[in-house]
DNA sequence: TAATATTATGTAATTAATTACATGTTTTAA
DNA sequence: TTAAAACATGTAATTAATTACATAATATTA
């Protein structure tokens, strides 16, 4: 396979919380679980319609003004099945495809001013980035019930900030 | 696109090294720059070839034995400006297409057990990658010479470390 | 010297993902 | 009320990447 379509069981997972259209879940990756994955509805309405066919999914129709009738996907057993399955296996480590970190392997000599000005403006990303994650967290889980509610995505977003920490620190020893 | 490709800036950057033929390169991905990013023979080939053809690249022909010629490829001046170039502008953010950490985020409510069997099984995973890394320092980079020679991969070397250290870290909170 | 592993270079089939093309409905705001 | 924005659902073309298929030469080792 070319990837690992991973994005099955993102689709299985969002329509197990709660039933949605293509287009919902199509918007979920504007904002939200698009913090850290990305998808296109050019994408989404195909794979649902292949997993529905594959016992996955199923949907029911959902009449809104005159014309126009959506879908609304819902998990089936055998897809509740298939996903937690995948919950529990092991899931491989990433090796981190970070242009960034692929171009500071290349600078074989230190090549002093380029090398500042790459850490300056990756510097400026990731702090900005940082700030965005912090922001985002004392929006999304200003409470310890809210924290412990949506538990994973609480220490997602606590790793995410970690992370982005630790690389402005790396950057800033360069 | 599919994807971004990077793999064509990796090949120029291994080739301004040093000139290599297809199977080298392929090797190479095993080893060393493989700790970080992947590639098969089967998508080199081809891609060395539709780079010759844009002019990035260039080979010659060297005798091995009675029968074998292999290709011995290395950059042209297009190719070096193109690299430059790339190094030059501009990485964007990686998203971190971490399959732990989307299964994390679909654990709503704790789930005790599971959490723990999948949190205990990703720590193991990153300890041992964590102990491989700082063998590959010790292996690598025993002197300070060694790691201004290389600059960029000894801090890359030490990024993965600082980022595995950190995740274990985080995991162990949890 | 014969078997095996490694070197060396491709192509084919399949799947995944992005960008662009395409169309129509409903809601909101000027 | 009409124009614009948002909702809603697809298909087509292209590129990237993986797995499998395919072949042959050279070096190593038993």
């Amino acid at each position: 396979m070319a990837q690992k379509n991973r994005l099955k069981y993102i689709i299985l997972g969002l329509l197990i919380d709660r039933p949605q259209t293509g287009y919902d879940l199509t918007k979920s990756f504007d904002s939200d679980i698009g913090e850290f994955w990305s998808a296109n509805h050019s994408q989404i309405y195909p794979l649902l319609n292949r997993m529905e066919t594959a016992g996955l999914l199923q949907h029911d129709q959902v009449q809104v003004g005159e014309k126009l009738v959506k879908k609304r996907y819902s998990v089936t057993d055998t897809g509740q099945q298939e996903f937690f399955r995948w919950l529990q296996e092991p899931s491989p480590l990433d090796n981190a495809h970070d242009e960034f970190l692929l171009k500071l392997y290349f600078v074989k000599d230190q090549h002093a001013d380029l090398l500042r000005v790459m850490v300056t403006e990756q510097l400026a990303l990731h702090q900005a980035k940082l700030d965005n994650l912090n922001a985002q967290l004392a929006d999304k889980f200003p409470t310890t019930q809210q924290q412990t509610q949506s538990y994973g995505h609480y220490q997602l977003l606590r790793h995410a900030i970690l992370r982005e920490r630790d690389y402005v620190a790396w950057l800033g020893e360069i």
